[in-house]
DNA sequence: GCGCCAATCCAAAGCGGTTTGAGTAATGGA
DNA sequence: TCCATTACTCAAACCGCTTTGGATTGGCGC
């Protein structure tokens, strides 16, 4: 079906050698014989066998990404989508492939060792760390060039992460409703035990107490970020007695969701109720032009994914270009969701 | 770093062969070496390498999925996701790789070639087929085992497809809202060069047509399924002098997006005017309950990921298993967004 | 005691590339 | 004219596993 380097050497009278060099750039072949094994190549449709290509070179030429499978989990989310499609553009720009798992969840932490001594990938991105996450001190310990999307606090030595600043990024926003007048901000958060999501707390609590503010439990949740959790919690909180003037939430989706909860009660965003939300910048829950929807924190996951992606090749290809690290900022935009408190 | 098969066996005192046969099950192996053998294996973590297997067997052990990287595109999108989340959760059961390639659009169709032409997989899926898509001839050409993720026009002979009856659907849901007395129905499609979305508009032109209504093209729109786009057909469509009182959408983001717009015109749904939409079943955007938010076509697009990988891992074991195809039949779920028209 | 067969095990040849270590022809300097 | 280079090209080994085609051994029937 396919031609093989052999088959072509062959049908130009020449070594597997020779043709493999010519094909390789390497100096020592005549310019002539390289442009006709390149033409013969092109001709054959040649491609070289990845996998004789690896086995002989060593070096498997893929990234694996593993995500556990449980749907109770925050990750098969669509942040994942659009991370992935970033990464993957990287990737098919360096010849790399990327390789998915798809596991349990009590699978995940073997799935990367096993990608390893299969010798399938290069290196691996860890996706969705939890605050306490056993996965860095393992891959550390099994050697494995990996780099964490996130962060985590249960790592003994540095290792490669590249993060938003989830922690300033929620201080600031909180800031700003505060400045705004708010003094009953609610959370909307993700799961807590995700490292994202404490972090974005820990902003939103340092915001509360350097306006002294104590913070009220009631104001404060965590769950799976679907929209109906963020319609439950507006619903729910503003039934209080003494309910928020204002939202924080962790993601758009949650956003829709308390923005349905609130109209349902007949309350507009911007005068009668503010949030403030989380961007990933999805592609298709779009929060743009003049004045966009909602206030937010913006950053985009797909450029997180093209970075992640850059950065954990430059670890595979650099072995011993020590830990590396990134923090991006996110931008805070002003859309029609907020206003001052009533 | 990790053990080979070599090592292994010089460790045991055996030989390579008789190593792997054990492994492998052969049965001409002495019972007591085996699990000798086995031991030893599991002692040494031992895990054989992929790519010399693969290269040894001529089998990849490998599904590649090929994905548009344009962010204009329909396809990536939140269907994605979860359409792979189930089909990876397959492949890693059957001990098969997924491989994940994200390109720029016009290199889509070369894509395939490649990764065939490398030999790195065995067959592949394909996603998100418009009306007149030239890949399914091309596949059949080439002889790659492939499957498609829905259906296309452009075939000029059978081919394996896995799909949901995406006429009937939307035939069925518009009877529906005709019994509910509406006459005037929106359709806010999907781009309709892809082939659901083209489907779905022939059944509701159908259905239109056995109730002698005439389509009017002011009721009728296609784009990329945004959550604004839902949102800007709402607004518009109600200012026209003669308004829809029902709305046909093709996925739960737009129909989020037509909730927004009618409610922030005050219009209540199931009250002063109806949606019908289409539900993939999406972990993140569940429409559950006793009474779900919105009346749908039901159809979920994980379960599609996993009967997908099914089928074609059949294709690839058992070459000449012919085309193999499956229509899947979505269910109509009564929620709280439909009621007689006013 | 001999031949035959089943039960085990192994040496060696690939799979399709890369890479090391030479070999050959042409070139240039003395 | 001869030798040392330089420029190309190639044969063979190897990557880690599977698989073909024996080789060896012991038990069994006669």
């Amino acid at each position: 079906m396919s031609v093989t380097l052999k088959q072509l050497a062959a049908s130009l009278g020449l070594s597997p050698t020779t043709v493999s060099r010519a094909l390789n750039g390497f100096p020592e072949v005549n310019a002539a014989t390289r442009e006709r094994v390149k033409k013969a190549a092109e001709r054959a449709n040649y491609h070289p066998n990845t996998r004789a290509k690896s086995l002989a070179t060593g070096r498997a030429q893929a990234i694996g990404h593993v995500i556990p499978a449980s749907t109770s989990h925050e990750i098969v989310n669509p942040i994942f989508a659009d991370f992935i499609a970033g990464a993957g553009e990287i990737y098919s720009q360096s010849g790399y492939e990327m390789i998915l798992r798809v596991v349990a969840d009590d699978d995940e932490e073997h799935a990367y060792g096993d990608l390893m001594a299969r010798g399938a990938v290069d290196g691996v991105i860890v996706h969705g760390p939890r605050t306490d996450d056993r996965r860095v001190a393992l891959l550390a310990e099994l050697g494995v060039p990996f780099l964490v999307h996130g962060r985590t606090s249960a790592a003994n030595a540095p290792y490669s992460w590249l993060d938003i600043n989830n922690q300033r990024s929620f201080r600031r926003a909180t800031q700003f409703l505060l400045d705004f007048g708010h003094r009953r901000i609610a959370l909307v958060n993700g799961l807590e035990a995700m490292d994202f999501a404490a972090r974005r707390r820990a902003g939103y609590l340092e915001a509360l107490a350097e306006a002294g503010i104590l913070p009220d439990p009631h104001l404060m949740r965590q769950a799976p970020m679907t929209e109906p959790y963020g319609h439950r919690a507006a619903q729910e909180m503003m039934q209080l007695p003494d309910p928020p003037t204002a939202f924080m939430a962790s993601s758009m989706i949650v956003a829709y969701g308390l923005r349905r909860g609130l109209s349902d009660m007949g309350l507009k965003l911007g005068r009668d109720v503010s949030i403030v939300t989380h961007d990933d910048e999805l592609s298709y829950l779009p929060n743009e032009g003049d004045v966009p929807m909602f206030t937010a924190t913006r950053s985009s996951v797909r450029e997180a994914g093209r970075r992640a992606a850059r950065m954990l090749l430059t670890l595979v290809t650099q072995p011993g270009s020590g830990p590396l690290t990134e923090l991006m900022e996110t931008s805070l935009v002003l859309g029609a969701s907020t206003g001052p408190a009533r």
